[in-house]
DNA sequence: GCAGTTAATGAATCGCATG
DNA sequence: CCATGCGATTCATTAACTG
């Protein structure tokens, strides 16, 4: 019995020759190596013409298709001008249709595979995906970056309305954690969360610290005055979804949360560090970076996400430079 | 590219010819079909014989080894007569070191395609991994049971002393959850988690009740003045791992809290059902499914883990029959 | 201004109607 | 009869409004 599947990974290697267009240009702010890049176009192509660049990233983090088997709308609202009502139109975002399990695993394997090379040695890759394929995800990306690279499994933890099913209901998300060289120190900040109540009823909000005997024995830790930062950040993130009437909201499906992205972006990578999303969306990883003070490049085939998030940029008033893949014939 | 590697399961269908006998038997409580059965023995002869007695099971859980490559200890604590003093002695409980990852996943396999033919149509399977190892095992799951038996991904989340890493605390296990037959309507008790803060907040401890106006159109929901029995149960469940000097400890290592397998026990399985765990360790499934007025059947092969149940159940006051597995010579 | 109240609505799943 | 689609369900959350 083989595992599950096999997949025909001898097309990953084949390297596009695509090329880069600049269609708006953007000066970098002075002491900064380059301006935010948003990149309209086929994220394969694009990924190697990034490498051809020797493009170097700390982070990337991506969201790809969950293989839901369905298209995605992208919601719109207007308020039509004679009856003053809200009105709402959807147009297709991205089609998250395959013709089976091994075709999805394929394309993302090509796709992992080269952002792996274009990550520094200290860095990371953050893959988001749903319990109903992280499993096939991960064993795939640990054959691309090796077993001893996975570094965490991520359970995003999130609250929504209540399905009507005799099972528990769905609740989390998964992000699987890569670092590119598990030799090297890896590029992490230590982010703490609040003391547990229990731990603050017995001990209050200041460290503790263990103690013991002359036998080298444990003996009772004693109370310090110094406070505690809290406790070191887990692997489990409660994390609110984009409640229905948020500001935050774009209309753009699987939009994900600012302060999910923004908790990755602080954890694995400094200001100053390049980020990169293949898979960009509403261009949530390109605004949070922005506002971390990385620079950012963002990804996407969909028009509809480049104008979300090209939207979503102005009004934040990020400078960004426009680009779009060009095929290079053959 | 085949996914991870190749399992020889060739072996797995072979069923082995063993018999229990009885060390020291237990008339069942009046009105209730058996007694709590005890057996002592390696689990893949004794699930064999436990088909041969058509044993039908409505929940299975299981806690396999985790695959640490390492021997786990008991710790036995007594009190020295002469000092006074609490001394503690280890004794090996079992064995987790693996030739390979494929050999311990060859060996799951075995057991979980035979716990699978021992559950009823509406019946379950929940197989507790690490976040390590889980990926592997869902997907070689996948392939006993069928993709689309995959009910949930349960996620346990914990809080322990933290560990100095580079790296998110890993602070939760992974349960998975089979389905045998997912045309049947499954056995599952619906639970309750509290309500959101904001929801209260908001809603009180009501139930809300959507409303449309005569176009179908989504308008303003309406409290209710009926009492909400708070949000159904979800697939992350926050649980406290045994404290070190909790009465619940046993000693046996890798324990789980009497609070998570009760969820278990509680949600998939109604009073009266018959409850198999073939990795008993410290005999919790046991003492909770007698608690819980479930029936239950533990195995296990390790003399430590059998000695602590023994003691455990006795102290409850749990009749239980003791038996073991006589290999049958070939 | 601030606090408390009210309004708005996403989207998972089941069950039933429809083709 | 099987596939498809739509209606019903109901927490969770923030924005807007009100006193």
């Amino acid at each position: 019995m083989t595992l599950g599947l096999t997949l025909d990974t001898s097309a990953s290697q084949q390297i596009s020759s695509a090329t880069l267009e600049i269609i708006e240009p953007n000066d970098p702010a002075p002491g900064v190596e380059g301006p935010h890049r948003l990149i309209a176009g086929d994220n394969l192509a694009a990924l190697d013409a990034l490498r051809e660049q020797a493009v170097a990233v700390h982070l990337v983090y991506l969201d790809p298709p969950f293989y839901t088997q369905r298209v995605h709308h992208r919601t719109k609202r207007k308020r039509n001008q004679r009856t003053g009502r809200l009105e709402r139109s959807q147009a297709p975002a991205f089609d998250d249709r395959w013709p089976s399990l091994a075709s999805y695993l394929a394309e993302l394997h090509k796709r992992i595979s080269r952002l792996r090379e274009l990550l520094t040695p200290d860095g990371c890759a953050i893959i988001h995906v749903d319990p109903t394929t992280s499993h096939y995800v991960k064993v795939m990306c640990d054959q691309v970056f090796g077993p001893e690279c996975f570094a965490s499994e991520i359970v995003w933890r999130y609250r929504r309305w209540p399905a009507k099913t005799k099972n528990f209901q769905r609740v989390h998300d998964v992000l699987l954690r890569y670092q590119r060289d598990p030799k090297q120190t890896p590029r992490f900040e230590q982010l703490y969360e609040p003391l547990a109540p229990s731990t603050r009823a017995t001990w209050g909000d200041t460290k503790q610290l263990a103690d013991f005997d002359s036998d080298g024995r444990r003996i009772r830790s004693t109370r310090t005055s110094e406070p505690s930062p809290g406790t070191p950040l887990g692997d489990v993130w409660e994390i609110g979804v984009i409640a229905p009437v948020a500001k935050e909201r774009t209309g753009y499906p699987t939009q994900k949360p600012e302060a999910l992205v923004k908790r990755v972006v602080q954890a694995c990578s400094h200001p100053g560090d390049l980020v990169l999303d293949p898979y960009l969306g509403s261009g949530t990883t390109m605004v949070v970076a922005a506002a971390e003070k990385r620079r950012a490049i963002g990804i996407d085939c969909s028009s509809e996400a480049i104008e979300v998030t090209c939207k979503r940029l102005q009004d934040r008033g990020v400078p960004f430079q426009h680009e779009r893949v060009v095929p290079e014939p053959a």
